[in-house]
RNA sequence: GGAACGGUGGCCGAGUGGCUUAAGGCAACGGUUUGCUAAACCGUCAUACGGUUGGAAACUCCGUAUCGAGGGUUCGAAUCCCUCCCGUUCCGCCA
């Protein structure tokens, strides 16, 4: 949801902001919903106000045992009015909700103008591809010649976009995962979440899932979603409360499935382990005063890339540019992991500062020492990071084309019962 | 799945058709008193929106809506009726 306000004020930075993502002028039509819902309700809270008054008035009279028809008469006609006003008024009301909540979050200064994923901006880069252009197997075939990875078997019982994980592989992603908390809670100060897979509309509508990206989503049959990411769960913890000042700033972090459609992203990554339609995330929130929020994205992107580091990973940082920014996000940093078997850097975390715009769906607000007035809060949300593909970037990295082998990176070996190596046993 | 009881401001909690402008309390904030802290006393204190005066803004004044959600009855609904949602407890089933 936007400041309708703010941008009453000043449409033109609206426009000029949403321009940058792609996006036509939009504030004209929203300008013209909102006076037409104003007038509309102007004229029926004159009438209500009569009505209103007019009640009192019966109220005494009859009290008095006067005769009160003629008033009575007169509030029958303005009900005629309200009730033609009313549905207007609703009908105006829904298609501007409708309207600004289809459109993205302004954009943060310095995000980077461009039209599509070529024009994001790299800001640094961290370690060094062992072989860059030498040709590997990729993740799948070292999974597979290990008897570890089955893609088959998963297509049998679940379909396309599944994997069956055993033995070595499948414990080597647990103790990614447990590596990863144990970092986030023990060093960047996360607390670390357990929290429900299944949610409700109104939390898909905070986080943004809603209702714009209803086909990426998974439904059940009883009107609940499964979540996409934790993310949508993290950050509606602090639906409709009103926070004091020395509750920032929150963080939380979680270990968890996430679940997706991949509606629009038919015939790509089709194979492996890349994108599939469940995965695993640990996923970082903080919840934060908006003067912070600039500081926490940098601090919340550091961690993300500590674990990377801690795992001995290449990996670049890119910011990403206008085009390419997702819905919520005023600015976003992705930390890409070197895929030897691409030769490329490939996404394995996204850290997005999203600044009110799902604090005003939420309803987050907080109250500043002494103030009288609420103001709402800024959200972050970063991967810290997609444990399967810091799987698949540990299995070709790692690799050993001696004996199809795969390294344990150092910081793992306590979660893996101190063995080396993952062979085939 | 069945049954009972619930859902009221930041929190607790009263409120069975007009005297509610949602009592009272807690918390918070401002003030008085005070060597400091505490206490006492006085005052302020829901949210959103519209209009209005002035404006950079805070804000002033008037109004409307909101007592889980949506309908209905009524001149008038937190209150009565209907539907739904959620919570707690008990029973049944179940890991």
């Amino acid at each position: 949801m936007h400041d309708l306000k703010a941008l009453r004020d000043n449409p033109e930075y609206y426009d000029k902001s949403w321009a940058r993502r792609g996006l036509s002028p939009q504030t004209p039509a929203i300008l013209a919903l909102d006076e037409s819902r104003r007038s509309l309700q102007t004229e029926l809270q004159a009438l209500q106000s009569r009505r209103n008054e007019a009640s009192k008035e019966i109220g005494a009279v009859k009290s008095k045992g006067g005769d009160a028809q003629g008033l009575m008469d007169e509030v029958a006609t303005l009900k005629d009015k309200m009730a033609s006003l009313e549905e207007q008024e609703r009908k105006v009301a829904e298609e501007l909700t409708d309207l600004l909540s289809s459109i993205p979050n302004l954009l943060a200064d310095d995000t980077p103008d461009g039209a599509s994923e070529d024009d994001n901006v790299e800001v640094r880069r961290h370690g060094e591809p062992k072989n860059p252009n030498a040709s590997v197997p990729d993740h799948v075939e070292i999974g597979e010649a290990l008897g570890m990875l089955d893609f088959e078997t998963a297509a049998k019982v679940a379909g396309t976009r599944f994997v069956i994980e055993k033995a070595g592989i499948a414990r080597l992603e647990r103790a990614l995962a447990q590596f990863m908390l144990d970092t986030h809670t023990m060093e960047h100060g996360y607390t670390e979440i357990n929290p429900p897979l299944l949610v409700n509309d109104d939390v898909m509508y905070g986080t943004t899932q809603l209702p714009k990206f209803r086909d990426d989503q998974f439904g059940t049959t009883d009107g609940r979603w499964l979540i996409p990411t934790a993310e949508v769960v993290l950050t509606n913890m602090v639906r409709e409360e009103i926070l004091e000042e020395g509750d920032f700033p929150i963080r939380v972090c979680a270990y968890t499935p996430c679940f997706r459609k991949e509606a629009g992203s038919a015939g790509k990554d089709t194979r492996g382990m890349i994108r599939q339609h469940q995965f695993y995330k640990v996923e970082m929130v903080s919840i934060v005063k908006p003067e912070d929020s600039e500081a926490e994205h940098q601090r919340m992107t550091e961690c993300a890339e500590n674990i990377l580091k801690k795992l001995e990973l290449p990996f670049r940082t890119i910011v990403l540019c206008g085009g390419d920014i997702g819905f919520a996000s005023r600015k976003t940093y992705d930390l890409e992991v070197w895929v030897p078997s691409q030769n490329k850097y490939r996404e394995i975390s996204s850290c997005s500062n999203c600044g009110d715009i799902q604090s005003r769906r939420m309803k987050t607000r907080f109250k500043r020492a002494g103030a009288k007035d609420t103001e709402f809060v800024h959200t972050l949300n970063g991967s810290g990071v997609a444990v399967g593909r810091a799987l698949v970037a540990v299995m070709e990295n790692y690799y050993d084309p001696q004996d199809g082998g795969i390294f344990v990176p150092n910081v793992l070996k306590p979660y893996m019962g101190g063995i080396e190596k993952i062979v085939k046993g």
